[in-house]
DNA sequence: AATGGCGTTATGCATGGACATAATCATTCT
DNA sequence: AGAATGATTATGTCCATGCATAACGCCATT
């Protein structure tokens, strides 16, 4: 029962509670007020670090219910999407990237439908390559909704990628992303300094503004890259 | 100005300025103090709408400076990490395991360090199959550090994974990830019925308890599968 | 011109009180 | 027995206030 009573006091006590297995999986712990008692601090300081806990899965809240310990937490891991010039430097390696292709036309079928567009629509297809000290790291090839960002066209995209002009202009509120693997095709291999059939880690990005598709990505990690986050 | 005044209504209507470029990336949003008049309620309110905003990467709040719209927002997605089975099961799959190996044995010297042990010590080596609908989706490698997890020996992993009991009976305080692409060897193209050579979706996983490192774990995923989260 | 203090100010946090909301549980009615 | 009802209670949220803390910027000193 420590002295102190700031929230993040309480929720490193009630973690060591949980991790000593004092509160079991499935446990109900007391309530908000009489844990305010126990530690001497208000009901809403509980309340702060209890709903820290909570958020981070290790506690099930429900009212009138109370407060139990998750039996199979669900944990939530927190991954910072970054501009990529900012991961490549935050590494020590310069960044430098280059456009392959830049053409204005219609988006295909499966580009539609990521996007969730009934109809055509004006695009921006781009082609492009992320280097870390002139060894490439990451191909991207990239859809953009040109009703949801017009200014692109105007848009020197040899001076800044789309992907940091995007994330500067346009603050999406939403989107999803996908991780999988897939085999380097002879084009691929080639940019990425690496053997056709190389199993590369491929991310998928689609992003809205609201209910407006602003872009769709399909980026390719080069062989090597890999991806971490904290618990 | 709505005349609701929760802290959900104030984030909205604060992420609508901000989307709608009625303050700008970069811009100096007004005080707390004044948000609260204009929305005609306590600061408080304000300070939560604020908080969770700058939580999600969209506002820079530095005490004394303000609060700025992010100017290169560093979007925090979250991954929820649960149990395959509850994974495999909300697809409407049935899901199984299967132990392949269980070994007592002294780990190697890149997975001491990954757990950052400099001594030997007594583990569990096991590989195991999951399955959903009877086709493999993931097989995983997993040293377990029994001095962390000593009830573990007595564990039937034939009726619960290794990954279940331990997450139902360690909940554990930190841990790391890291995603990457390898490409199939011949046995474990076999094991998860595709071919040599196949790119494969990889995800490592170390977790300790405190400083005493629990188990790590590389899972490979069958080919189809994709990992999705929301921004 | 550079440095070191210091006041000002915006956020961060804690408090105690209040009401809202949801869910449980016991009771009553059909 | 089963359904409807209402009391109870834990969490969710809000408010008004106050103090703590960090840091920007001005000012005086070196």
């Amino acid at each position: 029962m420590p002295a102190t009573h700031s929230w993040q006091s309480i929720r490193h006590e009630v973690l060591r509670r949980i991790s000593e297995r004092i509160w079991p999986p499935g446990a109900l712990i007391p309530s908000e007020h009489e844990l305010a008692r126990e530690f001497g601090c208000a009901r809403a300081t509980v309340n702060r670090a209890l709903r820290e806990l909570a958020d981070g899965g290790l506690l099930d809240r429900r009212r009138k219910a109370g407060t139990r310990v998750a039996i199979a937490p669900v944990r939530k891991a927190r991954l910072d999407i970054n501009v990529i010039r900012f991961d490549v430097e935050r590494r020590g390696a310069t960044y430098r990237h280059s456009l392959i292709e830049r053409r204005r036309t219609s988006p295909t079928e499966p580009v539609r439908s990521r996007l969730r567009l009934d109809h055509v629509a004006d695009m921006l297809y781009l082609r492009a390559l992320h280097l870390a000290d002139e060894h490439p790291c990451i191909y991207e090839e990239r859809w953009v909704h040109l009703a949801a960002a017009p200014e692109m066209l105007e848009v020197d995209l040899d001076s800044i990628s789309a992907n940091e002009w995007l994330v500067r202009n346009l603050p999406f509120s939403s989107g999803d992303i996908a991780f999988s693997a897939a085999n380097a095709n002879a084009r691929e291999a080639e940019l990425l300094e690496t053997v056709e059939g190389q199993a590369l880690f491929v991310v998928e990005r689609t992003t809205w503004q609201g209910e407006c598709p602003i872009t769709s990505v399909r980026m390719l990690h080069a062989p090597g890259f890999r991806m971490r986050m904290t618990l």
